[in-house]
RNA sequence: UCCAGCAUAGCUCAAUGGCAGAGCAAUCGGCUGUUAACCGAUGGGUUCCUGGUUCGAGUCCAGGUGCUGGAGCCA
């Protein structure tokens, strides 16, 4: 009687009888022998069909077996150095065949495709292997995130996803109709976070985000996902010490869980092995000065103009770029000037055109994964705020009483889910790291 | 919103202004160790759309549509 297993189990079953259902991967045959390779979601493992060994109505099917083909198969499991798979080294001689259903022409060849052909048959091409393994390592960096801060203090409180008005005035955000009302869909979290330190301690969010930015880039999506720690009693340098101790200890997991995926993505594991705290961390005023000196070294005239920059203006993606090249480690750039963050971000004291900000930038060119802050607390201050910015008072009126009532100093940051899937596959574009990407023109499928 | 590039068979791509082509996929046949197998055969086209130049346009021109990358903005 053959014993019904996943294919991630198969070394436990050498010389057994076993029974495997799943999707037809590949075939290939010589005449009397045919070679299936057999997905079942935990695995790929090569499936081998000799003529003489099976019924003439068996072997006729899986000689007619088409890619993604549905079948129950079963055979003995034997050791076999030949055999590909993941994990691979071992195939299934097949003693019988059942159809489940079979696969009309299926339009993902092993062949090259172009991206928007794949994106259209993105419901297909998550079978595939490398968008496999890609989203199985971000299921893997989502449940690190979360067990990290579970197991450090940290508890999930979620907020809402309807809000009625915007977290931060400046980017654009997707309006609904609420029953009459306007309503936007959360670009962050992070004001309810900090309502719920008052009760908590130490708060997380996770879920979708959305920003309706007409941003066209290798970088952007319209929906995406984000976790958002909020600390109470937590300093700028404290929300350092955190945030390195957090991406080391999910970098490690998916080192330690995600070997053969990150061999699917061919990802350069030295790279990531060095990823230990503590990170680099530099000031803005540093940051500048840095790229303004490589401006001047440069002989490259389109260089010079990308990366040019004034002490005052934001960093643009080029910028972040560059200062992420000069290390071999994240790096944090800390007290960004007031004017161009957010209207709650705590100012330095002493110094108030920069403030207790920081972002996190990852190495190899994939830039801001993180973004946080200080946030002011004084009532007095955060009023002025939103006085000079000109935000509507009734409707932060909630997140003004939270400085009425014990406030306390806090901070918190955000962290990209699909930026950071990126940099840890080693990725070139952020739309293979969730399942189904909203972009500016795509929504389908 | 701006800048640049691309659009030909189901897919990936060729084709000097002069017969619309290949590989893969599909279909049929062959092959007992394939790794994107190989060998032979067959079928497969609104060359994105509209208009123009020309004896003749996949190719040149104009407009449009779609897509891709980048900037800005951001995670």
């Amino acid at each position: 009687m053959a014993t019904q297993i996943t294919i991630n189990q198969i070394a436990d079953y050498d010389g057994q009888e076993v029974e495997l259902r799943g999707w037809v991967y590949h075939r290939t045959g010589k005449g009397r022998l045919q070679f299936v390779q057999m997905r079942d979601g935990t695995g790929i493992v090569q499936c081998v069909a000799f003529k003489k060994e099976m019924t003439e109505d068996d072997f006729a099917l899986v000689k007619s077996l088409t890619q993604e083909s549905s079948v129950i198969i079963t055979g003995s499991v034997r050791a076999d150095e030949r055999a590909p798979g993941i994990p691979g080294g071992y195939e299934v001689g097949i003693q019988n065949i059942e159809l489940v259903q079979m696969a009309e022409e299926y339009p993902i060849t092993p062949k090259e495709h172009g991206t928007e052909f794949l994106m259209d048959n993105r419901h297909l091409w998550v079978r595939s292997r490398r968008q496999w393994a890609i989203l199985r390592i971000r299921a893997t960096i989502i449940s690190a995130l979360r067990n990290w801060l579970d197991d450090n203090g940290y508890l999930l409180v979620d907020t809402p996803i309807i809000t009625p008005a915007a977290g931060e005035e400046t980017t654009t955000l997707f309006e609904i109709d609420y029953f009459g009302q306007p309503a936007f869909l959360a670009q962050t979290g992070q004001l309810y976070n900090e309502a719920n330190i008052g009760s908590f301690g130490k708060v997380y969010c996770f879920g979708p985000t959305f920003r309706a930015e007409k941003s066209k880039t290798r970088r952007h999506l319209m929906e995406f996902w984000m976790l958002e720690p909020e600390m109470a009693f937590f300093s700028l340098e404290d929300l350092m010490d955190m945030e390195e101790q957090l991406i080391s200890a999910v970098v490690a997991r998916v080192l330690e869980k995600r070997k053969p995926e990150l061999d699917i993505l061919e990802r350069d594991l030295s790279q990531l092995e060095s990823i230990t705290a503590p990170f680099y961390r530099i000031t803005y005023d540093e940051a500048v000065e840095r790229l303004q000196k490589l401006v001047a070294e440069t002989d490259d005239p389109e260089q010079k103009e990308l990366l040019n920059i004034e002490w005052g203006e934001d960093f643009g993606s080029p910028h972040e770029t560059a200062i992420a090249a000069m290390f071999d480690k994240p790096v944090f750039v800390y007290h960004y000037p007031t004017a161009v963050k957010a209207f709650y971000m705590q100012p330095v004291d002493g110094r108030p055109e920069v403030c207790r900000s920081v972002d996190l930038l990852a190495p190899e060119g994939y830039g801001e994964i993180t973004g946080g802050s200080e946030r002011i607390y004084d009532k007095d201050l955060l009023e002025e705020r939103v006085r000079t910015i000109g935000l509507p008072r009734e409707a932060y009126a909630w997140y003004l009483d939270l400085r009425r009532f014990g406030s306390v100093p806090h901070a918190g940051f955000g962290i990209g889910i699909e930026r950071t899937v990126a940099w840890i596959c080693g990725l070139p574009h952020i739309r293979e790291t969730i399942p189904y990407a909203r972009m500016l023109n795509r929504m389908y499928p």
